[in-house]
DNA sequence: GTACTTAGTGTACTAAATACACTAATTAAT
DNA sequence: ATTAATTAGTGTATTTAGTACACTAAGTAC
């Protein structure tokens, strides 16, 4: 053990959750490399260094913002993962090349994850970073460094946090109709829950209210819309 | 914003937290200073900077090893602070100086929370650090830079962790009885708890078994002893 | 107006949490 | 040996929360 402290890099990294047409999405920004800069490499979770005069809140913020136009939503820190040999899988050697002065600097880096309502934001990359899309959780392939890891442990997270709180509103939008949470509910914590029951459990809490307004342009029985309360 | 990234010193910083006597305790350093190195300024959290090769997780372990003689324990990460300014609030500047190079230096530093059977492992100072003592979580006097806020933090993750996982026993003797489990869960969630119901619900989780051992010494009937199962 | 689709609703059962009071075993003092 | 003091140990009834389950209602497309 080396008897001597230093200062390695420090950069955040998001998980970025969304919900859209009944799939769970995680923001990925698309690493590109060759000659046309057009050959994918990897997938990697939006993430930059920290700032000399920014918190770590600040630099998540700013990363979901410069990386994805991204601003004003949910954001929790949930784990910094900090092993000496985060960034150097086989993988990732070449990679690190191209980007860094020196591969095998050592980077700590602080996750959080982050819920965003995607009727109300459209990502848009940033001109100098590569190109941010949503993926489907389901079919997320492996990603730069240990950021496989963190987004699992993202995602374990999210599960926690949508069963003992209330956060399931903030990956809808403002209005929504009952079938809608309950599909988020279900795709998150992979399990079909009942209707009824589900239906009675959110009267208990009382967190959402109705409006007086139903859905529109479905081609069957339209739904009351709710919205939540913040009392 | 500053536009370039930088490297700041990183730490940890551990919340050992102890149970004996019918109360909570927290392990803290006692800094002290002045002509005679006798009088005391501040008491802080276990901590230190973090080596060179070296993990999160082996630096927090260091930590206790090191200023406390404390090995092998329930330890776990719960969050990083990360404020600019996290190190220099006025009572801390003139501190800083006797022992910082630069006291206007960054340091994040990620906190642990740690679990000690205090019937094992008695610290014992190292030399080269201030004196480490439990103090009673009730007393806990302002502590340095901003550990009050990390261990106002850690005490909030130990009581969600106890209601939530069996973790009782990593704070109780490795013998112990009913009632002394059930006095650590009341003073650590602070609120009653009814007899009966607990004794109830322990039986159907199935964690501890009894020892064909009962109490000694004391001065009323002799209570089973228990023990948890590892299964 | 018929077929299709999803919305919306109540009741009976089961499991978990709560409220509650007395007897048993030991020590210390007399 | 008896008594006082102290904590250990035990069961039942009630309330609350969770689960299982099936039909009618409101709209669209044809």
């Amino acid at each position: 053990m080396s008897p001597a402290p230093h200062n390695p890099n420090i950069s955040v990294d998001c998980v970025v959750f969304g919900f859209d047409q009944d799939e769970l999405k995680v923001l990925l920004i698309e690493q590109t490399r060759g000659p046309k800069e057009k050959v994918v490499i990897q997938y990697a979770l939006p993430g930059d260094l920290l700032f000399k005069n920014e918190g770590l809140d600040d630099a998540a913020e700013r990363v979901l913002y410069d990386l994805a136009s991204l601003k004003g939503i949910y954001l929790k820190q949930f784990h910094t993962f900090g092993d000496i040999d985060r960034l150097h899988a086989a993988k990732d050697q070449e990679w690190l090349q191209t980007f860094r002065e020196d591969p095998k600097a050592r980077v700590i880096t602080v996750a959080y994850y982050s819920l965003v309502k995607m009727d109300e934001y459209e990502p848009q990359a940033a001109s100098f970073a590569g190109k941010a899309e949503w993926v489907n959780i389901e079919e997320v392939p492996s990603l730069a460094f240990d950021h496989d890891a963190i987004l699992s442990m993202g995602l374990e997270r999210l599960r926690e946090e949508l069963e003992t709180k209330n956060i399931g509103f903030e990956l809808l939008p403002k209005k929504f109709t009952l079938s809608q949470l309950q599909r988020l509910y279900e795709i998150i914590l992979a399990k079909k829950l009942d209707k009824r029951n589900f239906r009675k459990k959110l009267k208990n809490m009382s967190a959402i209210k109705p409006l007086s307004e139903k859905q529109k342009g479905v081609l069957h029985k339209p739904a009351q819309l709710f919205t939540y309360k913040d009392d």
